[in-house]
DNA sequence: CGCAAAGTTCAAAAAATATTGAACAAAATG
DNA sequence: CATTTTGTTCAATATTTTTTGAACTTTGCG
């Protein structure tokens, strides 16, 4: 198979970008693209899942590279920031010594890993830091503590329905 | 009261930045540029909310622009975002003409803020988008629908359970 | 009205972030 | 083991985002 010409319908004409994207592919990048950003990440990543999600067939890196036109440095941190959320999976295959990715297709399992991995240190540093804040307000005046003894114990608050509402968030993405 | 010299604890000296904010200011400003920045907000934004946070009193644009030194543009700006999430309330003052500003302390109401008017307007255009594509794939090959269409599916999917958990994580926001 | 204080806007500068590509490393092939 | 294929790393570059500040608008006051 030297190259999917002709297997699939329409082609977008785009001279230099979206190299052989169908019209389906391109507007499933392009969603994604916008989700990735919504999210804080970049837009190769968004495109590289975008393009995986529209795929039937895992796809190697060297395809990702030829069909968005990125380079090779983007596409192997794109691709291994999506590992390491588990948004995506790596697939062997007999006879062919490159890793091909697909991707997961279960909420759960995606808002999982995105916990997990990104948002879970990040929250664990914050905690973490509201330790030292303690410290820092024992010293302050009597006056000026019992303010800040209260924000800061909001904070706490608001860190505890956090924890509440993750597990329950969890259950209701079985599927 | 002309400056709130001497009133607070110790000062961290800084001859530049952070004029005049104690160490308590300090973290707590910190502490909400880092939980700005997971959100992807700007830097000037988790300050702004920070300094509000730790504060007792309601305080003015040009006070925050004194403590925190930024510009009159970034502190406009800034307060204008976070007035639009309702992560902040104005304060009225008899016999000042300047607007005071007081942070919301209520996770629910920061939460729905956040929710009603930054995240749902987004949400609301990938759905669009969405619909678009069902034109689209239907006109493809009926090989390819088929995935397509199951893919699409996939993302519907995702979309009602959240449409599901977000009533239900507000009712846990109680406040 | 005329003035001054408060606040907004936006083009230009600065800072932060993402992308590229060439050099490098690892691993299979023959 | 030399060679080729696959994938990573990272300094340089390009792009995007944020910040600044000066010009401008709005508002309250005498």
């Amino acid at each position: 198979m030297t190259q999917s010409a002709g297997k699939n319908g329409k082609r977008v004409r785009n001279g230099d970008s979206h190299r052989g994207l169908s019209q389906v592919e391109v507007a499933l990048v392009e969603f994604f693209v916008s989700l990735a950003d919504m999210a804080g990440m970049p837009k190769s990543v968004g495109e590289i899942y975008g393009l995986l999600f529209s795929s039937e067939e895992p796809l190697a890196m060297d395809e990702i590279i030829a069909k968005l036109g990125l380079s090779k440095g983007s596409a192997s941190q794109g691709l291994r920031f999506l590992r390491s959320c588990q948004a995506i999976r790596t697939v062997y295959r007999v006879g062919d010594r490159r890793d091909f990715y697909e991707p997961e297709l279960g909420l759960r399992n995606l808002a999982a890993g995105l916990l997990k991995e990104k948002i879970g240190p990040r929250l664990a540093e914050g905690a973490q830091k509201l330790a030292q804040l303690e410290e820092v307000i024992a010293r302050e005046s009597p006056n000026l503590r019992k303010v800040h003894e209260n924000r800061i114990g909001r904070i706490r608050s608001w860190q505890r329905t956090g924890q509440k509402i993750i597990p329950f968030a969890l259950k209701f993405l079985k599927g």
